[in-house]
DNA sequence: TTGACATGCCTTGCCTCGCAATGTATCTTC
DNA sequence: GAAGATACATTGCGAGGCAAGGCATGTCAA
């Protein structure tokens, strides 16, 4: 179901990113990934997934490996270069503190309360 | 301090409104409020803010009126509508799930923990 | 009084990027 | 052989943030 652009926007990126880094390989693939990690809440159409990992691969975050599945298929595999998890690292810093920023204004509850 | 303007993207227009619900009302004072409330980290520039205010407003979110301040300065000076009140309410609900769940895939603490 | 600075509004052009639509090819299954 | 899943890609459009520029008025210090 489609959402707000808007919001995907600014967290394509490192989600893309995550998921590479924790085992998600391929285009197909990290496009489902994106659904099942959210439960179906997020959405990366082929016409934004594909052009997003050029993007990542372009600015050296991703590296690609053309690989043939055991059926056959032709499958581009992306991993993380080293300034890619430095970057993952930075975005996932820059997220925290601006969701954290945003809840706060619109009066979400987010703060993680340490039990003693 | 500029930042990632697709994190901006996303939020700007809850944020926009939840303000003018309590309490900024022209567009200079908003721009104002809109970094004082987030600790200067969101920072909404003129040529973001005045047209997204247009935008608000177009979409019958906000109602604009013309006044002249103690000083002689002409200010615009907006209300939220009901169905602003209402799309408030909306974007409130959709970015708590959608940060809760971007959250959730970034490994980063959000839940508020019951204590016992 | 003049110049700097804050206040207060606005628009234009550029650029990025999500999305719908479309295209191509292979493999499996009926 | 037809349908559907898998797997890659591109194009045109539209939305919107941002830099830059413009205009006007009030305050305050030199």
């Amino acid at each position: 179901m489609a959402q707000n652009p808007d919001l995907l926007r600014g967290a394509l990126e490192p989600v893309i990113l995550e998921l590479i880094a924790t085992g998600a390989s391929y285009g197909y693939e990290i496009g489902r990934a994106v659904q099942e990690a959210s439960s179906g809440k997020l959405l990366a159409q082929e016409g934004t997934l594909y052009p997003a990992l050029h993007r990542l691969q372009k600015r050296g975050y991703l590296r690609a490996t053309w690989k043939t599945s055991p059926e056959g298929r032709k499958r581009k595999h992306y991993q993380l270069t080293a300034e890619g998890r430095r970057h993952l690292e930075a975005l996932r810093t820059e997220w925290a503190a601006f969701s954290k920023t945003v809840n706060r204004i619109l009066g979400i509850a987010h703060v993680a309360v340490v039990c003693q």
